[in-house]
DNA sequence: GCTGTGTATGAATCTTAGC
DNA sequence: CGCTAAGATTCATACACAG
C-alpha cells in the first residue's frame, strides 16, 4: 500500500523525505512547492476541464446523463481557470528536471487555454496528441458532431531544453514498423478496469485508460524514472507506473479518491523486465463511409447508380445519399426501399458503371479501405 | 471569372458594391472592415500558422524539406500574434450573421491560441475537429510522434446564439447511418488537385483539400448561403462554395494567389439542383397537431391508444387530448405522465390497432404530412 | 455452456417555436 | 425577454438474465 502524506507533514519535515512512490493529500500547488527542484522526469496532468454545462441532459429515452459537476471542476470566469492553469503549471516547471517532458490532458472546453498557457509560460510544444475514442458518448440532441476524441499536449519546459526521453524505436516497433501517428485509438475506461465504490457506483467520474498512460508512459520514459501526476484521481498515473517499473508520486485532495488509488496501486503487480513491450492501441477493420467515395472523387455527384440487373438505379447526391423516385436515404437505406425490404447491403447492392460494365460500388471501399490499413 | 475588388476602389465606391462570388484584394481586417454587418452566413478560416522553425530540415537522404517560410507566416511574438488573431476575428463576428458560424484550421503552432482567443472575446465552441491525415509527411528526425493531423475549431458567434445550421441528418446519413464524429480522415491535397506553376513548383504552400471544405460547407450551411474565407489563398473554399452552390467572398493581399484562385474559381462547374439536396429529419417538417388526425376520422374519439408493448393506454378525447387513470393531456404529457417520465414523444409512443397489429400514430402524421404536401 | 435480448452508461459546454 | 409546450434525439460496451 502505499504511503500517503498529509502535505503539513511534508512540510514540518526538516530531513528530506522521500515522496517516491506516495500520494501526497494536499492542494496541488502547495504540494508542488513542497518539492524539490528538477526532481521528476515526467508529469502527466489531468486538469480539470472547466466544462460549462447548462440543465440536465436526458438520452432520447429520457434516462439522464450522469454529468461531471463536481466542485472541483467549477471556475467562475476563464481569467480564474487561466490563474489556477498557470500556478499549477509554474509549479511543475521548477520540479521538473530539464530533460523532463509534460503531457497534459484536456478537451475543447479548456485545452486551447492550456496551451497557450503553456507557450505563455515557455514551455515548448513537442506534439500536440488526439486520443481517439472507440466508444464516446452519442450527441443525443444532434446538434453537434459527436465529441468523438480528447486532446493531449506533450511539451518540454524550454525551448532550449535537449535530452528529452522519446523511444522512437519502440513506439515504432509497436506500431507494425511505422511510425507512430499523433492521433491513438483507445476506448473508454469501462467494464472491470472502472474502479467502483461500495455502491457500485464509479469512483471518479474521469478515470481514464491504463492503455493510454501506458503509452505514454512507454514513448516519454524510462524504466526507473519518476513520473508526477498532480492530479492523482484514482491513480491511474501511479498504477501504470507502477506496473511498467516506474516511480510515482501522486498529488490530490480528496480523501475518497486517496483511500481508491492507494487500495488499487497496492494489487499492482510489476512487469518483470522482459515483459516491459509496449501497449498498443485498438485495430479494427477500418469502416469506410460510402460518403468517403463521394468526398474522394471516386463517385461523383449526379452519377447514377444501379443494382446488378439494372432494375433500380438512384442518382447520387453531394452530402452521400441517395435519391430515387422522390425517396431519398444512405445506400443502404435507399437500397432497401426500392426494393421494398426491411434492410439491404448498399455496398453489394449498388453498382457503378465503370464505361465497360457494372461493378459494386464494394471494389471501391476495398480500394479506400487498402489505403487506409494502417489508420485504423 | 470572379471579379477582384482592389481594396481601394471597394471603399471608395458611394453605392454599395456588392462583394458576392468576388475576391477582395487587400488587407484581411481592413477589408473586413469595409463589409457590412451581419452579412455572412459562415466562415472559413486558414491563418497564418506562425510555425517557428529553426534552421533548414532535410530529409534522411539529405534532400531539403520545401518548409513554410513566407513572410506572412512570420510573427515576432506571441503577443504580436494574438494582436492580429483578436483583430481578425473581431472584424469576422460583426460580419458574420448571429446565426452564422466559423470555423479556423491550425496546428498545435497557433490553435491553442487561436481557440483562448475565440473564447476570450465571447464566441462559443460548438466542437473541435480534428483532420486525420492520411499521408502526412514523417518526422525525418524520429525525435516526436509523427504529425499526422491538423485542428480546426468551430464555433457560434456567441453563447446564446441559436439556430445555427447544422446539417445532423445529411452527416448521419453520409457516415453510414451513424453520427458524424469529430475526427475525419482525408489525405492531404496532391496530385492533380494540387495548384501549380508555370515551373511546376505548388502555387500556395498550405492549400487544404477540397474533400476538407465540402464536409464543412455541406455540415454546416445551405445552398445558397454566403462563405467568407479571409485567407483566401489558393481559392479552394471558393472553388468548392461555387461547386455545391454557395456563394463566396475571397480576402487575399498576394496577387499571385488571386490569379490563381480566379483561375481556378472560373474552372468549376456548379452542380445541380437534386444534387446539392441534403438529407433532413423530422426538425424540418411541418408540424402536425394530433387533433388533425381525429378532425379528419383517421382517429376516433373514444379509440383506444396503447404503447407498443400493451402496458400502458389510453382514450382519446374529441379535443385531441387523451386520458388515462383520472389524468388528461396532450399525447405527448400523458405519455410521459404514464411512464413517470419528464418528457416523452407521443407520436411514437403511442400506437394504434389496425386490426392486425399495433401501429404508431406517427404513421398517420406521415399521411397527413404527405397530403399537404401535395396542396402546395 | 452458449446465444440472444434487454438494460445501463460514459469529461456533454446538446431544441425551438410561439406567446 | 421569459415562459410554456411541442416534440426530437444515441453509439459502443458491459452485464444480467432468459431460453
Amino acid at each position: 500500500m502505499p504511503t500517503v502524506f498529509p502535505l503539513a507533514e511534508l512540510r514540518r519535515s526538516s530531513a528530506p523525505v522521500s515522496v517516491i512512490d506516495t500520494i501526497i493529500k494536499g492542494d496541488c500547488v502547495a504540494a508542488l512547492e513542497a518539492l524539490p527542484d528538477n526532481s521528476v522526469d515526467m508529469i502527466f496532468a489531468d486538469p480539470p476541464y472547466n466544462l460549462q454545462l447548462g440543465g440536465t441532459l436526458h438520452r432520447p429515452d429520457q434516462s439522464k446523463v450522469d454529468a461531471v459537476d463536481d466542485a472541483w471542476d467549477q471556475f467562475a470566469s476563464f481569467e480564474l481557470y487561466d490563474a489556477f492553469t498557470r500556478a499549477w503549471l509554474l509549479a511543475c516547471r521548477r520540479v521538473l528536471k530539464p530533460t523532463g517532458t509534460i503531457w497534459v490532458i484536456g478537451s475543447y472546453h479548456n485545452i486551447f487555454r492550456v496551451g497557450a498557457t503553456l507557450q505563455d509560460l515557455n514551455f515548448w510544444i513537442l506534439n500536440d496528441i488526439v486520443w481517439r475514442k472507440t466508444n464516446p458518448m452519442p450527441n443525443f440532441k444532434g446538434r453537434r458532431f459527436q465529441n468523438a476524441h480528447e486532446t493531449m499536449i506533450w511539451a518540454s519546459p524550454d525551448p532550449k531544453a535537449k535530452g528529452y526521453t522519446f523511444n522512437y524505436d519502440a513506439m515504432k516497433a509497436a506500431n507494425d514498423d511505422v511510425q507512430m501517428r499523433s492521433d491513438w485509438l483507445f476506448p473508454i475506461c469501462s467494464g472491470g478496469e472502472r474502479l467502483k465504490g461500495d455502491d457500485g457506483k464509479k469512483v471518479h467520474p474521469t478515470q481514464k485508460p491504463e492503455a493510454l498512460l501506458a503509452r505514454i508512459l512507454m514513448s516519454s520514459t524510462k524504466p526507473g524514472d519518476v513520473v508526477l501526476d498532480p492530479f492523482f484521481g484514482s491513480g491511474t498515473t501511479g498504477a501504470v507506473a507502477k506496473r511498467l517499473g516506474r516511480h510515482f508520486v501522486g498529488i490530490e485532495r480528496e480523501q475518497d479518491y486517496i483511500d481508491a488509488a492507494a487500495a488499487r496501486i497496492a494489487a499492482v503487480e510489476p512487469l518483470g523486465k522482459t515483459e516491459l513491450t509496449v501497449m498498443t492501441g485498438k485495430k479494427s477493420e477500418p469502416r469506410v463511409a460510402f460518403n468517403v467515395l463521394v468526398e474522394n472523387g471516386m463517385i461523383k455527384p449526379g452519377q447514377v447508380l444501379s443494382d446488378a440487373k439494372r432494375r433500380h438505379s438512384a442518382i447520387v447526391r453531394a452530402d452521400g445519399t441517395l435519391t430515387a423516385n422522390g425517396e431519398a436515404g444512405s445506400i443502404h437505406r435507399l437500397g432497401a426501399k426500392v426494393q421494398g425490404l426491411d434492410a439491404c447491403n448498399g455496398w453489394t447492392f449498388w453498382h457503378f458503371d465503370d464505361g465497360t460494365s457494372l461493378r459494386p460500388i464494394d471494389e471501391l471501399r476495398t480500394v479506400v479501405r487498402n489505403t487506409m490499413a494502417r489508420l485504423d
